[in-house]
DNA sequence: AGTAATAATAGGAATTATTACTACTTAATA
DNA sequence: TATTAAGTAGTAATAATTCCTATTATTACT
């Protein structure tokens, strides 16, 4: 993977952010540095990126966000504000579990709950 | 909510398989009932199947695909034949968990454990 | 049974997120 | 510094889903 001026500032705009942010997020952003960049160079960027192992990509519903966070962790998703708020729920435990119970070989655990925030508390 | 042939026949192709069907799955299926059926039915019906509870919504990826089992259970994706395969791995415990550490009052725990079934063991 | 009110439909246009294509540009390196 | 292949901008294409509108069908009320 050559170094390309578009790629820099997307990785860095991700690795500044904890609000998970989507592709057109970035983008926005970039584009306050690079004008005339493209939403094709955020796309193709963001998938090199995670394939390389220095982002992920996690699905918000049908809305696919971005993550610095290479750590395996889960996301609360408050159903009032949107926000996906990371959190440290199982360890690795699960896996073996898993392979156990259901012959499955396990490489990565996505979950997600959904709820209110104590932001929202009555 | 009124009376249709058409949602009657929705609802009935979910309850009739296991295999978490996608929207256009449903409307080809549907369409040899109802030869003229359209899509925008097939998606209205489902939205209102789920709001009426008889159906549950399930993201794959950034797909929505449809579940006649409404109790709360978790999916194995298979990412070599795609297959989902329900199962049950947390109970209600999880809930009492996550609002005590997070104060986040949890509603559904989506769960999707990525990996390879014991088809495609070496 | 006949009719009025309105929920639901078909068909197609619009929207949104994402990917593909192509001629031009730029980073790496010999 | 000239070569070359990866990367880019700009735009077209695709896929999933939602929206719109004139027409149809179900239900409620005579």
């Amino acid at each position: 993977m050559r170094y390309s001026h578009q790629r820099e500032a997307i990785q860095k705009i991700v690795y500044g952010t904890n609000a998970h942010p989507t592709a057109d997020w970035i983008f926005q952003k970039a584009k306050v540095i690079i004008p005339n960049i493209s939403m094709g160079t955020v796309y193709r960027n963001l998938k090199q990126l995670e394939h390389a192992e220095l982002i992920k990509s996690i699905y918000d519903g049908n809305l696919a966000r971005y993550d610095w966070n290479k750590e395996p962790h889960d996301h609360l998703k408050c159903k009032v504000c949107g926000d996906l708020i990371d959190v440290q729920l199982f360890d690795d435990s699960i896996r073996t579990r898993i392979k156990k119970q259901y012959k499955f070989e396990a490489d990565d655990v996505v979950m997600t709950i959904i709820g209110t925030c104590h932001k929202h508390a009555k």
